[in-house]
RNA sequence: CGGAGCGUGGCGCAGCUUGGUAGCGCACUUGACUGGGGGUCAAGAGGUCGCCGGUUCAAAUCCGGCCGCUCCGACCA
């Protein structure tokens, strides 16, 4: 690849990142001069961007091919009907970008693709001797999100790679997923980026198991919640958590007046009593049913959890007039009563002794309200939401919690998509089966935000080299013919050894160069300059370390080349 | 969709309260000096002040509407 000269490189850097970037990727690839936004969720990539989001593809390519997939397209403009045919063209709705053809038909721009690749199953393979099968592709997808985000962290075009997995059976469904698992570690370890999977809520793709490869950092829009001591990692979103000892007392119901305390603080300080000695109530539409749900005065609860324990698709919390209109009293509010179907109580108000709750009458609270003596549900699950502190579902330690960035996902699609788009094989026995469907998803910009994020300093980027737009950033300092003649002798050298090399031939102070360079982060720096070469001597600093060490011009390219190895990635 | 904020030259901002010739820093152009961590001097170019309407002799400034962008929340990979 020839040498880029800095003269000729389209696109600036600026001494001042613009007013909205908060986030020091977002600062850096702005100010840098990498991307620029067009409007809210949707940037250019000017060429070293471009460069760098080719080397990330490309590892992510050699992993997914290392993992047995094939690389392949598929269209970003597809029939709404293919959407209404797998049921997510309401489900996933209001993310879809919806375009008219000129016979007005309306079309969609792909935000994924199971839907295509269901379709293309189905007309593709017919026997069991077709599978397993693994394919994958990395294209531009279109989400109209509501609220684009954090630079390149939330966008509504970006480059995904997809993977799609095909099985005969769950077992053999594994045996992909575990592949794409380890697949999934390599590339994020290749880029830079530390990741941990964490279990998390499948959402709007669907199906059973999923993963998510978080990248932990204040920046990030999940909540994370990890057990230092037993290693569980969870999206909070579905975190599970153990509730401790019971708090209640036993004893007969008893009415306690409770004038102006609606609240769950103003009851436990009211009573003298924790708030864990409380039932509280919160009300939901779910799928258009009001909810009356019951939890731990000192709990709050997950609305995901909610949606999943009643396999519904969504939930909201009731207005105050709804929650009136259903009989319920906000702030006293009483399960004693409620017809159990709309009542869903989590575990820790079911066999914990009894507790202080709602009389369902303002002004007056009930003591020794007892599950199962005094009221039921007809769902009990766990709807609570994980917070910090809260015991460790599995061994008891106290959680911790921390924000992140979702970098990639996996899925067990199972039959969510073959099921209602008819894609069927036939079996060893002639028996017409339904396959066992994975998915994999990487978002490729963001990935690269993440990079920037991971791998910074005060001065600009530090690229780590797999993914670093230009290996070698050459510095010259002052513009005699000999370091003129030196430069290139370097560049020329490197660039043969198969380097990516950068060389600032602009007419600069040295220091407007080596800020430059700096910020822009090529892993390694060659200064060269007319002072060291009349001791016949350049001097080479990697961006990550402070040192500076000169050698001689002639040592020069395998002086860089030695120094690049060096770095591990 | 709820809440908040911001739109003035490429970037960062002032001016708006109290209407009266559109300004500063950086960046850009030309020249000179300078030359190893964003240098100095001089001379320049560049803005229908987001858009539309209203009030007024006069609007960046006051009023109304709309659009765009950012942040928090809802939602969402």
């Amino acid at each position: 690849m020839p040498v880029v000269r800095m003269s000729g490189l389209f696109g600036r850097t600026l001494r001042e990142a613009p007013s909205d970037a908060d986030s020091a990727n977002h600062r850096l690839l702005l100010r840098s001069g990498l991307i620029v936004q067009l409007a809210a969720g949707v940037y250019s990539f000017l060429p070293p961007a471009w460069r760098s989001l080719r080397k990330i593809e490309q590892i992510i390519r050699e992993e997914m091919e290392a993992a047995g997939s094939q690389e392949m397209r598929m269209p970003a403009i597809q029939p709404r009907e293919l959407w209404e045919e797998s049921g997510r063209a309401d489900s996933y709705g209001p993310v879809l970008f919806n375009l008219k053809d000129r016979r007005d038909r309306t079309m969609v721009l792909a935000p994924t693709h199971e839907e295509s690749v269901t379709d293309l199953f189905r007309k593709v393979v017919q026997s069991y001797r077709d599978l397993p099968q693994s394919v994958f592709q990395m294209q531009t997808k279109f989400r109209d999100e509501p609220r684009p985000r954090g630079g390149l962290v939330r966008v509504r075009e970006f480059i995904m790679k997809d993977a799609y997995t095909f099985d005969v059976d769950d077992d053999a469904f594994q045996l992909n997923y575990l592949a794409m698992r380890q697949a999934y570690y390599n590339i994020f370890e290749r880029c830079g980026v530390p990741v941990v999977a964490v279990q998390a809520d499948s959402g709007a793709i669907g199906g059973k198991q999923s993963e998510e490869f978080i990248f932990l950092t204040e920046i990030g829009e999940d909540n994370i919640v990890l057990c230092p001591s037993c290693g569980y990692a969870a999206n909070q979103e579905r975190a599970e958590f153990a509730r401790g000892p019971g708090n209640g007392t036993d004893g007969e119901l008893e009415e306690v007046e409770t004038p102006g305390i609606t609240t769950i603080d103003g009851l436990a300080q009211f009573l003298d009593i924790p708030p864990q000695a409380t039932a509280k109530a919160a009300f939901f539409l779910v799928d258009d049913q009001p909810t009356f749900a019951v939890i731990r005065g000192d709990l709050e609860v997950n609305e995901l959890k909610l949606i999943n324990a009643l396999d519904a698709q969504e939930a909201r919390p009731l207005l105050p007039e709804e929650v009136a209109d259903a009989g319920w009293v906000a702030g006293y509010a009483s399960p004693i009563g409620v017809e159990p179907i709309s009542v869903v109580a989590d575990p820790s108000v079911v066999d914990v002794g009894g507790l202080v709750a709602g009389a369902n009458r303002v002004g007056a609270h009930l003591r020794h309200v007892t599950y199962g003596r005094d009221w039921t549900a007809a769902t009990v699950a766990d709807i609570g939401m994980a917070r910090p502190g809260d015991p460790c579902g599995q061994c008891e330690a106290a959680l911790d919690m921390q924000r992140g960035i979702e970098l990639g996902h996996i899925f067990k699609l199972g039959t969510r998509y073959a099921d209602p788009m008819e894609a069927t094989f036939l079996d060893a026995d002639g028996e017409r089966r339904t396959p066992i469907m994975g998915c994999y998803g990487i978002g490729v910009e963001r990935l690269m935000a993440a990079v920037v994020q991971a791998n910074h300093d005060e001065q600009g980027i530090v690229w780590p080299r797999s993914v670093a737009p230009f290996d070698v950033h050459i510095v010259p300092l002052g513009s005699g013919p000999e370091v003129g003649k030196a430069v290139e002798r370097i560049a020329s050298g490197l660039a043969e050894a198969g380097l990516h090399v950068l060389s600032d031939d602009r007419d600069e102070r040295a220091g407007v160069k080596f800020n430059d360079a700096d910020l822009l982060g090529a892993p390694l720096r060659i200064t060269i300059g007319a002072r060291g070469l009349k001791q016949g001597q350049i001097e080479l600093k990697l961006r990550r370390d402070s040192a500076l060490f000169s050698v001689a011009l002639s040592d020069g390219v395998v002086a860089a080349q030695e120094a690049l190895h060096s770095l591990s990635d």
